[in-house]
Order: structure tokens, then C-alpha cells, then sequence
DNA sequence: GCCTAAGTGTACGGTACCGCACACTTGTTT
DNA sequence: AAACAAGTGTGCGGTACCGTACACTTAGGC
């Protein structure tokens, strides 16, 4: 397991650092395959590992005492899963899992809060993650309350889309309905209707996006507020961006 | 205005630095009233000033694009207004507000940032604040998705308890209402359930908490999950805290 | 090809809250 | 004391989603 070469990182916080950063780190970051469904951190466990995604998206899920769980926000390429070790806190309040099938990059905690320290780039950059993850949980609060299921559904599948970078997904209804907090049936009949609409197509756990500007249509506005603040992360990119290339809400 | 005496402030992150950090920023701390109503940083605008606060609490606050209001969160003694700015953003996501009347420390968003580099303390303090009011926030989105309104109206009579500290709070059932996303109709009949159960008793913009155990009974997990997380801020309390004592939730 | 598990569509009574309206009560102003 | 605004209780049709059940379809293993 060789040590990673930076140009060939996709994850965008280590890409985005100085070399002389990014080498801090290199020694101990572990290049591992992630499964459909895996657990990172449980709710409550010591965070003894971050995960710098490379592919597919993680979850962040909040836990309540009956068991249910709730997705408060998604991490791509774009984040780490972890990161609020960098807060001082050495527990996770949420549960982290993998919904794709992907690959990430692991680097033990100790590591991280050491080079942190001396790694002002390193910090900056995961501080301000941290900001616009807040955002986005925030936004999330917001829309639970306000939003009905189709334009969350809508909102979803976009943040899914532009974090996995490809229009096929595999996901079942199932999955979806406990990470909007609704019943399976709910989801049925809402994806139903992207599908009469001609925004999406699925079949027995495969969604495919197929028009991507009407599924923006279909969601609601916290989509694109939570993706401006995703933009102005890694400095401006063009006005528009293609769909694989984005990471947004 | 004289600079404030450490050992006078109600603020527990001012209170908890040691002299020296205080004293970098206590040249710049003006101690201000804060108005019922009265708005402190406006969604979207650039945050120029942070607020430590004294009395009464903050709601901090989603704005949709329809206008409509949510909060996200509860400011109270244990925290800043404005902390976001050590996370490295320079604008306000959220529109904070006073809606109770009280005091703050107010101090420039320039300032506090200059300390921040040269006071350790501080910046784990404010870090840790950060973490835990993200936590606030997470809880508060996977509540609104699941709890029923008696519950998310139990739990923030419970949060405003202790963020002001008296058992007689000014507050609308509009106002209310607004804060947790639902009808003044809906929140009347909550309220009145809780009156008739004898846990509060309220009029004409007038609420007293009188069985604050019953109030922990009809409030969801949520409160005590979050109110936990403020506990271990600033090191462990004593199990059992005296209502007026208690930063929580 | 057949069997089974996984995934999806649909139905149906029930409930929480919406959206709106209006009457009533309380405190304040003059 | 009268007038008024602010705050609250209540009603009522409408809707989104719950909770649950069941039938159907598709994919994959044998």
C-alpha cells in the first residue's frame, strides 16, 4: 500500500492542499474500498478514524432513541466524514454510512489533530467544511419542516447525483424513505411521479437521472442554497457546471 | 463604558478564559441591551460584529426563499451570535434574532478573529461551542421530521427555560409558532394540553413554567440528547442542576 | 426454466397539521 | 369608561403523510 501521489487524489480538501501539506498526511492516509451499506462511525463511538471520500457519498445520520434513524446530510468528494474531531470533540453524534458502494481515503484522528496543528492550510480548508456542512444540516432542519416529500426527493436525488458523479445509482426505495424519514409507500408514489414526469427512470433498486434540469425544477429551493455555499468552498467555479463535475448541495 | 470586570460576565465562554485571553478581548467587549425583536446579524449579510450573550436568549434562524422563517437553534449565556467567523465565513447563513430582551457583549467580527490566533483557549472553547451547537442544529432537523408538535413545544419551553433563566417568559403563541414552523392555531391547542396538564400556565403573551419535571416528560428525547452534548462543554455538571443554573438543549 | 427474495404499486382508514375564519378575552391607551 | 390592539380558543373542510396490508414485478440462484 503505497503512499498516495496527490495529483491522483480526487478527494478535494486533500487535493486542494500545498504539498508540503498534503505530504504530512500522506504516511498515514490508507486507501480503502468502501461496501454498499458500511458503517464508519456509530453514534456515540470514539471517532478514532477519519474518511476523506474518494467516491460515492456517506450519509451523516442522526439517531433517535427508538431506533429510527435520519439523514442530516451527505458527504461526497467534496468532505470528510469525521471531521468534528478537528471541534475538539472525540466522540460522533451521528451515525456515518456508506449508501454507494466507494472508495475513501482513512487516516487515523491522532494524525489528523497533529498535522492540524501545523497545517494552517489543512485547517482553514476543513473549518470551512465544517461551515458549509453546518449549512447544509441547517437548511435540512428547515426543509424537514416546511418542504413536502416530492421536492425532497428531488432535492435528494440531486445532492446524490452531483456527490456520486454518475446518473445510475443504486438505491431503493427503501433506503431512501429512512433517509427522508418517511414511509416506503411515500417514496413509491412520489418517485412515480418523477418518473411519469420523465426525470427519472427506475427499476427493482436502480434510479437513473435523466433530465437533470427538471429534477432541479422539481426540488425545492434548499437544493440550490446549500450548493452556492458548496461552490464558494473551493473558491468560485463557473456558473455552470456539468453534472458529473459538480459538488453541491 | 468601562471594560467589563471577567469576574462580572454572565457570558460562560468569556467567564471560562483564562485572565490573559480575556483581557485581549476585553478592550473591545461593549456591553449592550438587546432589544425584544431586536435582529443581530441579517441572512446573507457580512458578519461584522459577534455577540456574547448576557441575558435572554437568541434565536438563530433559516430564512426560505418564501421569507418564512425556522429556527435552527437557541443562543443563550452559553454561547456567541456570529461564531460561524472562526469557521472562516464571512457572512451570516442564518438571521439571528433577540426574542426576549436582554444583554450581550458585543465585539468586532475583526477582533475576535485576531484573538483567536493568539489565544488557544478561546479557539478550543469556540470550537467546541461550534460543535455542540451543530449538534443542536442536527437534532433539531431529525425532530422536525419526526415529533409531534406537543413534544417540539414541550422541548423549546425547555431550551428557553434554561437560556434565560427565569420561569416566566414573554412569548406569543404567534411568535412561537413562527419559530417552530407550524399554525398559531396548532400551537394553541399544544399549549393549552399542557395547560390543562398544569405544566405551564400562560397568558396574553405571558408563559410560566411551573412543573418543569412534567415539562421534561412531554418533551421528546431531543431535549435531553442535546442538553447532554451542553453539558459537557464546559466540563461536567453536577447531575442535577438547578432549573435556572442548567444551559441545556 | 423455476423458485425465491427483493423491490415496487396500490389501497384504505386514521391522524396531524394546514389554511382560514371568526369570536372571544385581556391588557393598554386615551 | 370607552375604544382598541393584541393575544387566544375554536371550528371546519382539506391535504399530506402514517400505518399497515397485500398483490404484483423483477432479478438472481439453482
Amino acid at each position: 500500500m503505497a503512499q498516495p501521489l496527490q495529483a491522483q487524489v480526487k478527494n478535494r480538501i486533500l487535493a486542494a492542499l500545498p504539498a508540503l501539506e498534503f505530504e504530512m498526511l500522506a504516511r498515514n492516509l490508507v486507501h480503502i474500498d468502501l461496501a454498499l451499506g458500511e458503517t464508519l462511525h456509530r453514534a456515540g463511538d470514539r471517532i478514532e478514524q477519519v474518511y476523506f471520500v474518494e467516491s460515492g457519498f456517506i450519509s451523516a445520520l442522526a439517531v433517535l432513541s427508538d431506533g429510527s434513524p435520519l439523514e442530516i446530510g451527505l458527504i461526497g468528494a467534496e468532505g470528510v466524514a469525521g471531521v468534528s474531531i478537528v471541534l475538539g470533540a472525540t466522540t460522533s453524534f451521528s451515525e456515518t454510512m456508506c449508501q454507494t458502494g466507494g472508495g475513501a481515503y482513512r487516516l487515523p484522528a491522532v494524525a489528523l489533530k497533529a498535522a492540524v496543528a501545523h497545517a494552517p492550510h489543512l485547517r482553514d480548508l476543513l473549518l470551512r467544511y465544517v461551515y458549509v456542512f453546518g449549512v447544509q444540516v441547517a437548511q435540512t432542519a428547515a426543509c424537514n419542516a416546511h418542504h413536502e416529500l416530492g421536492q425532497r426527493l428531488a432535492r435528494w436525488l440531486l445532492a446524490a447525483h452531483d456527490r456520486s458523479g454518475v446518473a445510475e445509482l443504486s438505491l431503493t426505495q427503501d433506503l431512501i424513505a429512512i433517509m427522508l424519514g418517511v414511509r416506503r409507500s411515500t417514496v413509491s408514489v412520489a418517485a412515480s411521479t418523477l418518473q411519469r414526469a420523465g426525470v427519472i427512470r427506475y427499476q427493482h433498486g436502480r434510479i437513473t437521472i435523466i433530465d437533470r434540469v427538471g429534477l432541479e425544477n422539481a426540488a425545492c429551493e434548499c437544493y440550490e442554497t446549500v450548493a452556492g455555499e458548496y461552490r464558494n468552498l473551493f473558491g468560485e467555479g463557473p456558473p455552470h457546471i456539468a453534472p458529473a463535475e459538480v459538488v453541491a448541495d
